[in-house]
DNA sequence: CTCGATATGGAACGTCTGTTCTATTAAAGC
DNA sequence: GCTTTAATAGAACAGACGTTCCATATCGAG
């Protein structure tokens, strides 16, 4: 048997997923990943591939955890009003924490998702996944009687999709997180 | 007198912010202005200055237009639901030209804003003005009775704001123009 | 024609980039 | 103790980058 590993893969990986939040792919390099992730680069070659390789397999780590956080928020049992709401809070505590570097998400599709195949595959499936789930959680609201059955719970879902874009990259530039807060408010007043 | 400018300063302005727009900074090197611009490296010096103050002019000029399409849109005499749904519609079919390359400003946001001052300034600066030429409308239209008095101008402003940072981003990565649409007409039943 | 300013092509520059190679050290299992 | 695998440091690479310099050609005004 070899031997162990000295760093811990997962970890790194939410390092180097950090770094590319904050500057984005090209103002990232790979000096910087060195320098900062304490690891030698034939490390990170061998463990991850090259740069594109980590950056794709951070971004799909962002993602699924993105997705994961979201499907169990929605399968609470509490109103639809207050599950979206909360939603809303905690995506803006977390774009807006450790000063503002925005969504990796968002980031990803203004920076490379033009340019790069595989990470525009990896954002429109998560864009699909999103739509989904929240289409099939207010289509449950309107089963229920939580909102009216006259609206269209796609329309609705892509609109909120929409809606947490803007508050991302708003988080990013500017920083205000009472005026996103307060959008988020507005923005859910479509269900009534 | 010397002898005059072989290339329209303005349009070969336009035709690197349109470079911009599609590729991002990082991603667009001098060499591919001076390919496709077809004007020489060294006129593009001595004409723009160096890359980053190229970059800095056009995206002036980029919000520049952008205001003033704004202020005229919304000192037009038409209902105030009416002249927001034509501003929106606008602003979707201009993003959406010539592939998704998506909107300067935004795209500005997301790659720039946090490392570069300049540009974080002129972003900050434009955002205050769109807030405030909304917001200045939408109390025209409560004083005219056209919204509810109850409302928050300044909210609401922020809100549509938020949006289009949304549609932007969607539109460049996503580029379902119908589904923007549905998006911007949902938004716009804050008003209501 | 001449002078002054401009445009242009190409070479040159350091620097940074992502990536690969080499050599050495270190731990875990047989 | 040997083998195997992994980690590390550092050199080396070729290519791209932004930028500057130089020599030359071109046009307008005097």
């Amino acid at each position: 048997m070899p031997r162990a590993k000295e760093f811990d893969e997962a970890e790194v990986l939410d390092q180097a997923l950090e770094l590319f939040r904050a500057r984005g792919f090209k103002h990232t390099s790979f000096a910087d990943l060195v320098d900062e992730l304490g690891v030698s680069r034939q490390s990170l070659y061998d463990t991850y591939g090259d740069k594109q390789a980590l950056y794709h397999t951070a971004l799909k780590r962002y993602l699924d955890r993105g997705t994961d956080f979201i499907r169990r928020k929605l399968e609470e049992p509490a109103p639809v009003r207050k599950t979206l709401t909360d939603l809303f809070e905690d995506m803006i505590s977390a774009n807006c924490e450790c000063g503002s570097p925005g969504c990796l998400m968002v980031n990803s599709m203004v920076e490379l998702s033009p340019h790069d195949d595989a990470t525009r595959a990896l954002v429109l499936e998560h864009a699909r996944t999103f739509e989904n789930l929240f289409a099939s959680r207010l289509s449950a609201a309107q089963r229920k009687g939580e909102i009216a059955k006259a609206k269209d719970p796609v329309a609705l879902a892509q609109f909120l999709y929409h809606t947490v874009l803007g508050l991302a990259v708003a988080s990013r530039a500017l920083g205000d997180q009472a005026s996103l807060r307060q959008t988020a408010r507005l923005a859910l007043q479509v269900l009534d």
